[in-house]
DNA sequence: TTGTAAGCGTTATCAT
DNA sequence: ATGATAACGCTTACAA
């Protein structure tokens, strides 16, 4: 086994010497650091994360966390993901502070980054806003030294180290392939959708619309946006499948998924219409249980949260940077017997 | 944060006659002990899984690995989880060796055991045949203090500390559901099954059996058994085709689901009749590429791995007992968009 | 029965 | 620019 001690004892240096040389601290001389580098090349020389573990006991690293979350249970599950990996970490100093909000107000969320900003956190897992403003600022972050993940939303233009989410458009394109396993080779499509300010919800919408192309036979009605509040979702469907009494199926892109399912069931249309939704919520699975769903598509919330709480702890602590830049959850069909 | 020297201070003895209470080594006086252990439970000291680890690099534990995966493509995830949670974990000291046999030769799984015992492993993940003597090597293991994980199989009357894998009962009732949305209420189905030694297979039949008591128009016309077999699996259900031509759906059980589909579309069948099977293997992909199979059921392999070696580590170096018997993986519904 | 001290690998501080 | 040393939390051989 290869350690530093060993590469010092082989290089003639001291382990100090070693050690700046590894983490690029300065004060070595050319050669030496060149020496250095090459016994550690040539034994293939891998840090020993418990000795780094210990030894960065003495500066905590805290993490921070900032979720639109608020009134949304979808993120119950990402959470939970997030705590579960707080509680197995923790042992080795990190610490983790939690922020919440609800909705998509860029202001609020401006001011928590700056809040985190202001205890210095050293890692950032956050499910951002698609704006601008947020982008800039969670760069500006990235630029002091934070590490950043972006969680289940991600940012045009941003340059957090990670993304780990689901596949938004593959959710579309499942979604479509699945109401054609469902309704054969015709369909007449009304889409609920969300909000413009996630991403993910254009994307699916894209991906859908794509698939779309391979199935002459389906073809969309018309679009009801809910910007996913449970009330609205429920009166912009009702009016929707009342305007056009001819659709047989409802995509329903992201949140309002109980809200829209409660617009059928007031219409008596729930027989007749074929409904593919995302995420198993707990009043989502009462629909499912009451039958009015059939399936939904599943995204794997508590393997994000705990994902990204795993690639904090392995850059933070281990000192390993991650293997890849983005994360991508699959997209899963789920039934009630399978949930 | 709580160590075993702030105990050893508040209690006023040594940092060894702590860890001696901790860890049951004996030579503490009674009453001593006591005092060590109130503090303990009353400061909720949790051991430094860095520290241990540090600590442990002396003996390096070793986990054996025997699955019965050769000529079997649904193992390869399964050995790359284990793999990636090799590399993470082998700079703990973790080391890993690894035995492969073919089917369910019970004589030679007995082998491969006797041989890693030899070795002396202090941990052993396993796809265990199911058959009384296996269980019993099992049992033996354990009482000489290895560390036991049933991945993928199960044995009955095994007292191994872990089953990592599906719910198989639960894999027959979503093969059922998802046949029935995919059908409406009434199916002619062929079974295609395995082994009778795998006892996850007899489960999955007795969930769909199960589940088709609620669709009063699903029958089962006949049964073939390939022991997981592609050849033997072609032939057969060749045979049950021919023979039951009103066969309009297959629930393929396990193993050999290449086969009859070949026996499928060699009789030019694929456009009338709903398959429903299990794990998606390249040759599985390829039928579905074909559109044989519109939908599989996935059983997580990777994680299946990744699980068990986890749990092996966490045991075995950071001296955690997993907090529960059973580890089980969800059932998934994959179609070929979202494999 | 209990305490002491060294060691696991890495990092930080201080001295040179 | 480099080395020596202590510290992180835990285990263990040895001393008392």
């Amino acid at each position: 086994m290869v350690t530093i001690k060993k590469i010092a004892e082989l290089c003639g240096v001291s382990r100090g010497t070693v050690d700046r040389v590894l983490n690029g601290r300065g004060r070595v001389k050319p050669e030496t650091a060149e020496a250095v580098m090459n016994m550690v090349k040539q034994l293939g020389y891998k840090p020993n994360p418990a000795g780094k573990a210990l030894a960065a006991r003495r500066h905590r690293p805290i993490v921070g966390v900032i979720l639109n979350s608020e009134g949304n249970a979808f993120f119950d599950e990402i959470i939970r993901g997030i705590e579960t990996a707080e509680s197995r970490y923790q042992i080795y100093g990190m610490k983790l502070t939690m922020r919440r909000m609800k909705g998509y107000d860029v202001e609020a969320q401006l001011a928590l980054i700056d809040e985190l900003e202001s205890i210095h956190v050293s890692g950032l897992i956050i499910s951002p806003i698609n704006d601008t403003r947020i982008a800039e600022a969670i760069n500006a972050l990235v630029d002091k030294g934070v590490f950043v993940v972006n969680v289940n939303n991600d940012v045009q233009n941003c340059r957090r180290q990670c993304y780990v989410g689901s596949d938004y458009t593959n959710g579309g394109e499942t979604a479509c392939a699945l109401l054609q396993l469902l309704r054969g080779q015709t369909a007449k499509i009304g889409v609920v959708t969300g909000s413009r300010q996630a991403w993910g919800h254009e994307l699916r919408l894209e991906g859908f619309q794509r698939r779309m192309e391979k199935v002459p036979g389906f073809s969309i009605l018309a679009t009801a946006v809910n910007k996913d509040d449970e009330i609205r979702s429920y009166e912009e469907t009702k009016k929707m499948l009342e305007e056009h009494p001819d659709i047989d199926s409802l995509f329903i892109v992201a949140g309002g998924v109980y809200g829209a399912c409660r617009a059928v069931v007031s219409l008596k249309k729930e027989k007749d219409l074929t409904i593919v939704a995302f995420d198993s919520t707990p009043t989502t699975v009462d629909m499912m249980k009451q039958g009015v769903l059939k399936t939904i598509i599943y995204q794997h919330p508590y393997q994000q949260g705990y994902r990204a709480m795993d690639l904090a702890f392995q850059y933070l602590v281990n000192d390993q940077k991650p293997e890849r830049e983005r994360y991508i959850l699959k997209n899963e069909i789920k039934l009630l017997e399978n949930l």
